[in-house]
DNA sequence: GCCGACTTAGTAAGCGCTTTCTACCCGGGG
DNA sequence: CCCCGGGTAGAAAGCGCTTACTAAGTCGGC
């Protein structure tokens, strides 16, 4: 059916072994013979067999990258950068392919942590080189074990495996885990409790995202700590609605919280997207922002600038930690020390937060 | 090194082709003997080497997606419906799986002409099982038929092709083109036009996207329709900028606008992203949307209605798009009549449009 | 002028799975 | 009682590539 490497041997006058090395590059070919091999290969229009060669060589070029939603840029963003790192590169590359080109098989998990599992072991049955987990992890000590199982049988079948945004996995395991990229979410949200805490606010709400997920409950903590180093721990527990991170729980959110507490003059919103409801759900009560109450989010997405008003957040280095996730994957770049690599968010204040009407009196 | 077929085989007490019969549901065997097999499964924790049946089944249940950068949400959502479409239900599957579940292996090619063909190269190497292409293409007759080639030998090699929010291929090749899923961009931009006009205005600017696209043009052209019916062709040539697909150029691109015209009344973006770019130059400047100048975007983001002001903007069905393209990809679904399925987009009026200040004063 | 050391190329044995073809077991009709 | 056909399972030949291992030249040194 298709162009073989023994056709190309044949058409060069060599041995598929010998067109196997020019074009693998790993091992010495006398600069004649690969001339030879290379033209085969254009008159043919070859194209090597993947499959054949991984089940040869024992090892793919695909790399798995696991997100909660490849819509949300929050994902779209780590993904893009992990792929940058395993994919042809930016530049218009010359001839010469240092390392073999990977591809990423983007993989929706939806949150779930079944489906989580599932891709795990589709991607150990493709043999993939790495597989790079994003985002929050479920917090479930039964799906905790289990995904720490198929990790390291992923691992075990020479899968390098890559924690990107979500916290190294449980110390309680033995031998060595897999690398971790994280974010300081707990300090991001603290500074930002504290930004709107320095402002005057007293009532401040807060939108968790859902619950049992390792960046809802750091971001919740860092809230805490801050609330409780001002006194106000009553209130944040009183204060504190969990939702999913879109923006139809923030809208909603938004609503129960000025239920529970009609006073409220800042809310904490578990993200940007959520904090986008909250601002829809606030200019249809009739409430301005920051005049009435402020709004912060989290993450610093692209339109989190373009909102109405310009949100307040914390930039997390999405890009950075994509990046340095694919070439860890890679083996390209040394594990940080200890195995985990922290990267902190900086608090960007823009227009949705302002002192509280009240205070603001003096 | 790790579990075989042949090693299930052994503990259930079969051959490997039994095995492999059970494990694909696609020969008859015993009800007795199944268990048997299942079961030396579960115990060995047996994966199957999908590289390995890759190579002898001739295929794999890899589907490469394309897209110009993942990051953006245009594309993340597409890809996402792609991929929702192709992998596991969201629903908690039961046993019982019809259909192969495929993995997607995201592309960016960033837009570049040559990273696609490397890519398309990539993905044929893979024997990937489909192939779609999403965004607008490059029109450059060189690439077009390279492209053209390239997409006839994947399909010659087994892959089945589909054109997700792109035109279809040039009529003039003989043999089946690759069925599309298209946008209609042109009555879109015809329909934006139309409503900025019927408002009043006279002065429009157009940021239209970087030439060369399909997208730019179709939608340049639905505007320039619109613009020639109202008898301003002229003013549709002299104020059209191009720009990249990116909020940088939106800002930079309605500075030049406001040189060229400083009486301008409206700037059509060429997508919401751009949009929000002008939005910000024009604040910049001290003007007032939609006071001062009405905005318009395209593609409907999930932001566009949370922007400052929220943007009217056509509304594209990326969801649906790409999840027929999805569909069509693994043969799920029927080819649309003549191979191609277009979606119209829908006009939606938000806050960021308004009658120009001198023509309402009436 | 002969023998290691070094290059460069070929041989061939798999990698783990699919699938065709063959073998076998049974039950029923001639 | 024999033969035939439906239902199951096994044997074995690849799928196209990688990679020891082996072979054949080529040199330079003693």
């Amino acid at each position: 059916m298709s162009v073989t490497l023994a056709d190309v041997a044949a058409r060069a006058g060599v041995s598929a072994a010998t067109v196997s090395r020019v074009l693998n590059g790993n091992y010495p070919v006398a600069g004649a013979t690969r001339h030879r091999v290379l033209r085969a290969v254009e008159e043919l229009e070859y194209v090597v067999n993947g499959p054949a060669s991984a089940l040869a060589a024992a090892t793919s070029d695909l790399v798995g990258v696991l997100v909660n939603d490849i819509a949300d840029p929050f994902f779209g963003i780590m993904a893009g950068a992990v792929q940058s790192e395993i994919g042809p590169p930016a530049q218009t590359g010359g001839g010469a392919r240092p390392v073999p080109l990977k591809l990423a098989i983007v993989c929706n998990t939806g949150g779930s942590s079944e489906r989580e599992l599932t891709y795990l072991t589709l991607l150990q049955r493709q043999r993939a080189a790495a597989v790079v987990l994003t985002g929050g992890a479920v917090e479930d000590s039964s799906h905790t074990a289990a995904l720490a199982t198929r990790l390291r049988r992923l691992e075990a079948a020479g899968s390098r495996v890559v924690l990107c945004g979500r916290p190294p996995l449980a110390a309680g395991e033995e031998g060595p885990h897999p690398l971790t990229v994280t974010f300081d979410n707990r300090g991001g949200a603290r500074r930002l409790t504290e930004h709107l805490l320095s402002l005057g606010h007293r009532r401040l709400g807060y939108l968790a995202g859902p619950a049992n997920r390792t960046t809802t409950r750091h971001r919740l903590e860092g809230h805490r700590v801050a609330m409780a180093a001002a006194g106000l721990a009553d209130d944040a527990e009183r204060l504190t609605v969990h939702g999913a991170y879109d923006r139809a729980s923030g809208y909603d959110g938004a609503l129960e919280l000025l239920r529970r507490e009609p006073g409220l003059t800042a809310i904490l919103a578990a993200n940007d997207t959520v904090a986008l409801g909250v601002c829809a759900a606030l200019r249809d009560q009739g409430l301005s922002i920051p005049g009435d109450v402020s709004v912060t989010g989290f993450d610093d997405l692209p339109f989190a600038v373009d909102a109405m008003p310009a949100l307040t957040t914390v930039r997390l280095p999405l890009t950075e930690a994509g990046a340095r996730a694919g070439r860890l994957a890679l083996g390209r770049e040394d594990a940080p020390p200890g195995g985990v690599a922290t990267f902190r968010g900086d608090l960007m204040v823009r227009d949705s937060t302002a002192p509280p009407r009240t205070s603001g009196g003096a």
